[in-house]
DNA sequence: TATTGTTATACTCTATAACTATA
DNA sequence: TATAGTTATAGAGTATAACAATA
């Protein structure tokens, strides 16, 4: 976009002109935006983003060492030990010790994981379908992923 | 370890399927890595992407008190005052009192302040033709902007 | 030696409460 | 009373180093 000032600005109003223009600055306002949206449809079952997303992978890809499933998420083996641990205490993971390499810890859901991540899909449905509304539509939504997709690459 | 095979996946990948279409984790994803490149963009100037949009604000907005600065860009008066410290003590920055309301702060650019600013600016201007290039044109960026925005309504 | 999980630690960003000086 | 700036503090999220157990 380019600079052009805004016609209709309120004289007591801060000029955000050039600011605004700013891809970073924009989706970090976004983000935060989107989390907390997320976060408040989290409320009831109490789930962070990136435990959610922690549990869908685990679902998809049951046995994986936490390393793994850290590393796609871009959470490090360090940090991932407190997340795991939240979600073991409330009974939805478990870590198995594979007998061919027992450094490793292979992650599971339990039966009451698989219940909860139930639940929680049914949550981020509503969730995806908020944002849907926003952005105008699903093929609104494809467009913006796959911008975000070509930032990332 | 049982395997569900997805068409074109390697047998050793994680499978990101579910996790991949989640907005919000994709926003915080484009977000961190746009974040990263802006840092590395202005190593050299040592500044970052907060610090940035205050400069350009205060420039655009010259007088205006601390929390209006603040507010704009949706940080805490009380985390603000770190920032524009650091300014200050680099010399781009000043604090005046005015007559009228002696308990607020009015911000303004220092000689030294603009000099530097101009500098940031073309630094500002390579990393956005990065993102542009990367977006695939200046068409693409303003429908990331118009979608970003679309999201914080 | 290298890897996996872990602990400890630190730094950034963010959020809240309380203080001060002014209004 | 209310507001502007400040301080202190606490919580996330993220980064690195080092250690024990295992490969």
């Amino acid at each position: 976009m380019t600079e052009i000032a805004e016609p209709g600005l309120e004289f007591d109003q801060v000029d955000t002109t050039e600011t605004s223009d700013i891809i970073g600055y924009k989706l970090r306002r976004a983000q935060l935006m989107v989390f907390q949206r997320f976060i408040a449809f989290f409320e009831d079952l109490d789930l962070r983003p990136a435990e959610y997303s922690v549990l869908v992978l685990i679902a998809r890809n049951p046995g994986r060492k936490q390393t793994e499933i850290a590393d796609v998420l871009g959470i490090k083996r360090a940090n991932f030990v407190a997340l795991i641990n939240g979600l073991d205490a409330r009974g939805l993971t478990e870590r198995r010790k594979p007998a061919n390499d027992r450094r490793s810890h292979a992650l599971h859901l339990t039966p009451a994981g698989e219940a909860f991540l139930k639940r929680a899909r049914k949550v981020q449905s509503a969730f995806e379908t908020e944002c849907i509304e926003k952005l105008g539509g699903e093929h609104a939504r494809d467009d913006l992923l796959r911008l975000l997709d070509k930032l990332c690459a």
